[in-house]
DNA sequence: ACTTTTTATTACCCGTGGGTAATATACGGG
DNA sequence: CCCGTATATTACCCACGGGTAATAAAAAGT
C-alpha cells in the first residue's frame, strides 16, 4: 500500500526488527532533525515530518527528548563539542599563535561544512529556553575567547602584526561562519579544502605588497 | 485610562491627528516592523505587536501590505536598494580594484550596522513566497557579482594578489555580513569605523612579513 | 508462559497568530 | 451638509503544529 523506499538509513525499518539500542537511535533522531531544521529552517520544520523520516509518530520522538527546542540544543551541544575536540587538539600540539589560529580556520572552516557545525551559526538561540540558551552562548562566547586567544598570543609571539584582537576575530571567524551559510555539499571542493583555502588567506592577505621600492602608488595609468 | 506614552515616533498619535501622506505611513510600518523582526526574529515577532507599537491594530496594516511576508520582503528590499546605491556611488568614482574593493568594503560593512542593511542576512528568504525569493535571490547574486568583479578587476591591474575570486569573494563577504549578526548599538564602535578596520584588514592581512630577510621560519625557541 | 517495562501508536487538545468580514469613523470634495 | 472614499476598528475564523492521554505491542526479565 506504501512503496515509498524507507528513509536512507533509520534504525526502525519499516515494520518490526526494531531493537538497537536507545542511544543510537536518540542520535538518528538527531541527525534527521539536524537535517531538516537546515534543510527548511527550525520553525518550517515540523516533528511530524522528523518521525516520518524515520518511519515513526510523532509521540515516538517524546520517547527520547522533551520538546523540540531540547533537539534543537542538542543539534547546538554536537556542534560545540565538535568544535571543543579541535580545540582541544591545537591546544595540545602547541606553536605559535598564528600557527594555532591557522589551524583553528582550518578546522572550524572545515565543520561549517557539516551539518552539526552550521547548527552553531544556522540556528537561532532565541529558540531556546532560558536555561538551554545560557549554555549555548557560553559556549559561543568560548569559542570567540579561544579565536582572540591565539591572536594575542600571536601578537605577544610576534607571529602576528599588532592588532585589535576583538575586530580581527570577529573578522576571521565571521568569514568562517559564513561557510555554514553558503556551502553545499554538491560543490567542488572539499570543506578542508575550503578552511585551508581561508586559513591562509585570512591570515596571508590579499594587498599586492611592492616588494622593496614601492612604485608611487598609481601607476594604472591606461584604464 | 491608558496612560502609557506613546511609541517613540509614530505617525499615528494616539487618537485623531491622523493625517499624513500614505507613504510616510507605509514607510514607518516598514521601520517598526524591522526593528521587530531583528529583535525578536521574524517567526516570533507578531503583526499584533507591531501594530501595538504604532498605536493601530492589526488589521490596518493590511491597507499597506498584502500580508507578513510582504513585509518581510520590502524589509529586504530596503536593504538591496541601499547597496546598490554604494555600489553605483563607487563605480562612478572608479580606482583600482582594491580601491573599490576597500570602499564597498566600508559600505557594506557599515550597512551591515543598519537595520535594514542587517536584514540582508538576518532574514531567511525561505519566508518568502517564490516570487519575491527569486528577487531577494537575484539581489544576492548581484552583490556577490560586485565583490567578485572588484577582485578580479583588481587582479587584472595589479593591486590585488592573484587569488580564487570566487573564495575570495565569500570571504569578505562573509565576515562583513557577519558584522549584522553581532553589532549592537551600545557597543563603542561606529559601524563606519568598523567598516574602515575590516576593509583594511581584510585587505591587508595578517601575518606578519620577513622585512627582507626571512629568518629561519621556526625560532620561537623558549617555550 | 506470565508479568513488567519500554517503546510505539492512535486520537485528541488547544494555544497561537495570520488573515478576513462586517462595520464604524474621519476626511475631502461638491 | 452630505456623500464617497480611505482608513481604522471589533469580532471572528481556522489551519497548523507542538504537546499529551490512553492504549497497544514488543522486549526483557524471572
Amino acid at each position: 500500500m506504501d512503496t515509498r523506499a524507507p528513509a536512507a538509513e533509520s534504525p526502525w525499518l519499516p515494520f518490526e526488527s526494531r531493537r538497537r539500542a536507545r542511544d543510537e537511535k536518540r542520535e538518528a533522531v538527531l541527525r534527521t532533525a539536524v537535517q531538516l531544521f537546515l534543510e527548511q529552517g527550525y520553525h518550517r520544520a515540523t516533528l511530524n515530518e522528523v518521525a516520518e523520516r524515520l518511519n515513526i509518530t510523532k509521540p515516538a520522538l517524546y520517547n527520547y527528548f522533551r520538546g523540540k527546542d531540547e533537539i534543537l540544543f542538542e543539534c547546538w551541544a554536537m556542534g560545540l563539542e565538535l568544535v571543543e575536540t579541535s580545540t582541544a587538539a591545537i591546544n595540545a600540539a602547541g606553536g605559535s599563535g598564528l600557527d594555532k589560529l591557522r589551524k583553528m580556520a582550518r578546522a572550524y572552516g572545515g565543520l561549517m561544512a557539516t551539518d552539526f557545525g552550521a547548527s552553531l551559526v544556522r540556528f537561532d538561540v532565541r529558540d531556546l529556553g532560558a536555561k538551554h540558551r545560557d549554555i549555548v552562548l557560553a559556549g559561543k562566547k568560548s569559542i570567540d575567547r579561544t579565536f582572540r586567544g591565539y591572536i594575542t598570543e600571536g601578537i605577544a609571539d610576534g607571529s602576528i602584526t599588532p592588532c585589535d584582537p576583538k575586530m580581527t576575530a570577529f573578522m576571521i571567524a565571521g568569514s568562517l561562519n559564513w561557510i555554514g551559510h553558503w556551502y553545499k555539499r554538491d560543490g567542488t571542493m572539499t570543506p578542508e579544502a575550503i578552511g585551508e583555502t581561508f586559513a591562509m588567506q585570512l591570515t596571508d592577505g590579499l594587498a599586492v605588497r611592492p616588494p622593496r621600492k614601492p612604485r608611487t602608488t598609481k601607476q594604472h595609468t591606461k584604464r
